[in-house]
DNA sequence: TATGATTATTAGGCTAACCTTATTTTACTC
DNA sequence: GAGTAAAATAAGGTTAGCCTAATAATCATA
């Protein structure tokens, strides 16, 4: 099984996990792969096989211990560079997810661990989201969707959770809402959730969907 | 045909036009690739449909104009990999050959372009081989092998051409050998072509083979 | 609890990149 | 210029990752 392919079934396994919770339909996964179901099952039967995963045919698949310990591994990897290429080299946010994914899997632990310490440890990644340790415990979420978020209640902007979102970043980089920047909700619509917010003191509209992507603090 | 796959073939094939001269035979590229020269005979009649080599059956293969871009489009980011890996993250000149034989197949245009910016466009890599140009003109080899400076002459290391080499590479360092390193050539057997050489007051003796890997310029 | 809709799996096939073995071609020597 | 060693190719096989089509399991609901 080429390592490539290996990966990014597990990291999809991971976000599909993260975003919708266990166990990940088979269904799920050829969606975001962009592969066909039945490849899924396949690959699936060995991902399991070599203990990658946790696999029950019509029950769905999610990562045993092994498979997270890869992928938390890869996400650090990934979140390093983005880092790095925003930070040093003064790529976007909106496209240094795409750049990271490519480096992320060709990256050795050395690299990894000596870029680590060349950037100071960072904690975040340039959308807010954490990077795991070295010693691979799983980073805990903090904050609530800025969808949650009560009328009227002010908070500070933690990360955008779907950051391969190039349109999305785009979106919010032009409301200036970044990692950091303060909310206030002043209205949201009982019919479908949109929002209106006021950043940097200007009041602006926001659909339910991207809201829901937005993790922020109330302060 | 894999994209990884086709950038190997075609960078040994430039390698072994660099070291031996046109054209490359089969049985050298199934041997530095460890494949069978069956397997590389089937791949030769790929490039050459594509336009990335010239191959005639028997008598060899060379790189066409394609794939002679390709290749130093790599060499350029392999290059820059191993001067970032080096002056930033601290990684021995002895490994950052293999880090960057990793990195530089999943590079984009945009970030070669923006690291050769971070790093102030560099001109050698950490071995003292030249960085091609981004309008990838093909860098000229300066300097002549140490094995063939005369006895008594002075000369100052321009580069190794056997980087991928790490035990070569850590015999040089053992020596102070180093781009930019003086040498003086005390004595040279007439049998076997080992010299008797003099970096930094100290007095050594090198093999015939090591010393045609090492380029120099007399001063 | 039967049934139709949905979802997943299996069966069977394709292609790319490798392999091994056998044959052909070339190059060298006498 | 004929025989032989070396090199290259042809033929046929394997595996991984994908596909489509057919089949099977599950679920929701009448």
């Amino acid at each position: 099984m080429s390592q490539r392919i290996v990966e990014e079934y597990l990291e999809a396994i991971y976000a599909l996990e993260e975003m919708a919770g266990n166990p990940v339909r088979t269904s799920s996964l050829a969606q975001v792969l962009e592969v066909s179901p039945a490849s899924v099952s396949e690959m699936l039967h060995r991902l399991s096989e070599k203990g990658l995963a946790e696999y029950t045919p019509y029950g769905g698949v999610s990562l045993a211990e092994e498979g997270r310990r890869r992928v938390l591994k890869l996400t650090r990897r990934h979140r390093l560079w983005e880092v790095f290429l925003s930070r040093h080299l003064g790529i976007s946010w909106e496209d240094v997810y795409h750049e990271a994914c490519n480096l992320e899997h060709t990256t050795s632990e050395l690299v990894s661990q000596k870029l680590a310490q060349f950037l100071g440890n960072p904690e975040v990644c340039p959308h807010g989201r954490p990077i795991p340790k070295s010693s691979l415990k799983q980073p805990k979420v903090s904050g609530i969707p800025l969808a949650d978020l009560e009328v009227g209640k002010v908070a500070k902007m933690v990360c955008v959770v779907r950051e391969s979102n190039t349109r999305l970043l785009r979106y919010l980089t032009s409301l200036g809402l970044m990692p950091g920047a303060k909310v206030k909700v002043l209205e949201k619509s009982p019919f479908d959730g949109t929002l209106t917010i006021e950043v940097n003191n200007s009041t602006r509209a926001m659909g339910q969907e991207a809201s829901s992507f937005i993790m922020v603090e109330p302060v």
